[in-house]
RNA sequence: GCCGGUAUAGCUCAGCAGGUAGAGCAACUGACUUGUAAUCAGUAGGUCCGGAGUUCGAUUCUUCGUGCCGGCACCA
């Protein structure tokens, strides 16, 4: 005689058994056509379920993020089935929901082509209209394992050999004539999943690694409404707007070509763009006490192989040959700060020793991995490392921390999330260390109070790390700030110090990175602000536009001005209309817009047009560039 | 690197059952001297990514290569 506690603390008493859906229906039949799932006391389990005993219910809808991901999995499912049924010598492997939608991998000789998706779309839209029942049964291991075996599914009888563990129930879901692995919990019946589309083909290996075959895995995504489907292909529409690669050709940024791959050619304007990040970037280190050094581009491989770079990335160096000896390009400043720290004899007294570098690296990327400027072969690293005694450590990285988020700040991210990473298999440095590395960072996330997320294993292999990655104003997210904890490559490059009591003492270093990529984090910028930068970073500030030819002396004049006063400022002379330079300028994002006509340049005034359309007005020179200059204030 | 797709004017793109190509914008020339998101007219512009093959003939078909795009694996 179960009595069911739902979500707003209400109970409802049954004489016998029931399943969620009764349930529903006993609170309302809207509610039981709308339930997708039941939430068990905590567990998500089909509407089917019955339950005995009593129980805290939640009826699960396509309103709920949960409902969500139920519709997302059964669309993975009845994409399997709509293959199945026009491949079916196609074998299914797995068919995860991921963010916004799922992907399902399958096996065939035959590869499946764009055309492909729009037949299956239109074949899960037809068993959709069927309205086909989905139903939920139990086999035992071996039973399970014959059967998907006698269906020809190797793949799924090797799941349930290699990666469900024994004694656990074996669940299937049957829609139609198909039938599958899962886990479940899915939607009552295939007229519940209203809104998906098929969107593109990839390759995936087997269980995701690459000594693995490789399948064919499509690509759809899911929601609760079509209203919701539309919505989210219309965010993919204006991610693509703002999409770093494009606005680099409209706003003339940079561009890539096939000579160099993966290296970008910076045009002026990218440069002025990029040069404000540095500089912003220079003022900050001053303020938190590094120096600024330089080192070389190559150097011998040797270094390398001490460092123990050679022994993990010589696939990802390169390098050159000459004078009979190997060098590097360096893909890494580290070993080159070593080489700074050694010069001379270091004293206790001079630690913690920062010195910081916009060092120019160069790695070989596998060819398939380039993405603009998010991955590129050459790029700018915001590299330093302290060179600090273990007490002084916790310190440091504390420091590091509130370093980093204040230039997210500035750079207008609020969201940024922490990841700690553990040693990984292929290390050097014994455990000890390992041990200390990772308390050091762990205490110092804890004592700034943040949440961090654990990521196991996944450290770099001379020591752990705490990752940053900042979310963009559309919610994507990107990785960019490390803090590194090293014990061991000082030790491996000879960096040494004398202690208090005169010993000789190896120091610890941090690698630290808070931009990451100069490169990638300009183009992160360009996508978070669509190309409208602040007045502080904009490549361009100010446009100075005459309406006829009798004002271009006075443009010249105010232009100028405007550029002693530290301002990039662009004037457009052009015998044209003030609307189409209006709009050109618009287009090109220029923050500010200054209209000069007969009026202005008679009272020595400047009118004054943001791109936002915004009409600020006629006002005397002056008044501008004060109101630019408290705009900039903090930032250069 | 692996899987799939793709490559046409400076840009965005059309086109061709195989007969060496077209638009809009940009550029250039001229007229217009213009008041807050596109003035008008004219001119010029292409080894149709590169090599090889099939063919009387290849931008189109085949093949190899390269770049790019979407993923996967990788990411010091």
């Amino acid at each position: 005689m179960p009595i069911i506690t739902l979500p707003d603390g209400s109970q409802r008493q049954f004489d016998q058994p029931v399943t969620i859906v009764e349930v529903a229906a006993n609170i309302s039949k809207s509610l039981s056509k709308a339930a997708l799932a039941g939430k068990l006391n905590g567990t998500l389990v089909d509407t089917s379920t019955t339950i005995n005993d009593d129980a805290e219910l939640a009826i699960i809808t396509e309103k709920d993020p949960e409902g969500v991901d139920v519709i997302r999995h059964s669309c993975a499912h009845l994409m399997a089935q709509a293959v199945k049924e026009l491949y079916p010598e196609t074998q299914v492997t797995i068919g995860p929901v991921i963010e916004n939608g799922f992907y399902y991998d399958f096996a065939r000789a035959e590869k499946f082509t764009p055309e492909d998706l729009e037949k299956i779309q239109a074949k899960m839209e037809f068993i959709v209209k069927q309205n086909l029942p989905v139903e939920r049964s139990v086999m035992v291991r071996e039973e399970a394992i014959a059967f998907f075996k006698q269906q020809g599914e190797q793949y799924k009888a090797q799941i349930i050999s290699d990666i469900i563990p024994e004694g656990q129930e074996i669940s299937l879901y049957k829609q139609g004539d198909f039938i599958d692995l899962c886990r479940g919990p899915h939607v009552p019946s295939t007229s519940k999943i209203k809104a998906f589309k098929l969107r593109s083909l990839a390759g995936a290996y087997w269980r995701g690694d690459s000594n693995n075959e490789m399948l064919q895995r499509i690509y759809g995504t899911a929601w609760g409404s079509k209203k919701d489907l539309t919505d989210y292909l219309h965010r993919l529409e204006e991610a693509e707007k703002r999409d770093h690669r494009k606005l680099g050709k409209q706003l003339d940024l940079f561009h890539f070509q096939e000579e160099a791959p993966g290296m970008v050619f910076w045009h002026p304007k990218g440069w002025a763009l990029y040069r404000n990040i540095e500089n912003y970037m220079r003022k900050r280190l001053n303020e938190y006490g590094y120096q600024e050094v330089n080192a070389p581009l190559l150097l011998d491989r040797s270094l390398w192989e001490k460092s123990g770079h050679w022994d993990k990335f010589a696939g990802n160096m390169f390098t050159t040959h000459f004078e009979n000896r190997d060098y590097v390009i360096k893909p890494m400043n580290c070993p080159g700060h070593i080489q700074i720290f050694n010069q001379g004899l270091t004293s206790y007294r001079q630690l913690p020793y920062l010195i910081a570098e916009f060092g120019l690296v160069h790695r070989n990327e596998a060819s398939g991995t380039l993405h603009g400027l998010m991955r590129a072969r050459r790029f700018v690293q915001d590299d330093a490392h302290v060179f600090c005694t273990e007490d002084q450590l916790q310190e440091e990285v504390t420091k590091l921390i509130d370093f980093t988020f204040s230039v997210y700040k500035d750079f207008g991210f609020e969201e940024v999330l922490i990841k700690l990473s553990t040693r990984p298999e292929k290390r050097v440095g014994n455990d000890d260390v390992w041990d200390k590395s990772e308390k050091a960072l762990e205490v110092a996330l804890d004592s700034k109070g943040l949440d961090w997320e654990l990521q196991l294993g996944e450290g770099a292999f001379y020591g752990p790390k705490i990752e940053f990655t900042l979310k963009d104003c559309i919610g994507r997210t990107w990785q960019c700030g490390t803090i590194q904890v090293d014990f061991s490559m000082p030790g491996r490059l000879g960096a040494e110090y004398v202690a208090a009591d005169g010993s000789k003492q190896v120091p610890v270093m941090i690698h630290r990175a808070i931009l990451g990529s100069l490169e990638r984090f300009t183009g992160i910028l360009i996508e978070h602000y669509a190309g409208l930068f602040p007045s502080w970073l904009a490549p361009t500030q100010i446009s100075v536009l005459n309406i006829t030819d009798a004002q271009a002396d006075y443009v010249h004049e105010v232009t100028k001005i405007l550029q002693k006063n530290g301002f990039k400022v662009e004037s457009d002379l052009r015998n044209e209309k003030i609307g189409l330079k209006i709009r050109e300028h618009t287009l090109q994002k220029v923050p500010y817009l200054l209209v000069v006509g007969k009026r202005e340049m008679e009272n020595q005034q400047v009118a004054v047009r943001t791109r936002g359309g915004e009409d600020l007005g006629s006002m005397p020179l002056n008044d501008f560039i004060e109101k630019l200059n408290a705009e900039l204030t903090g930032f250069i």
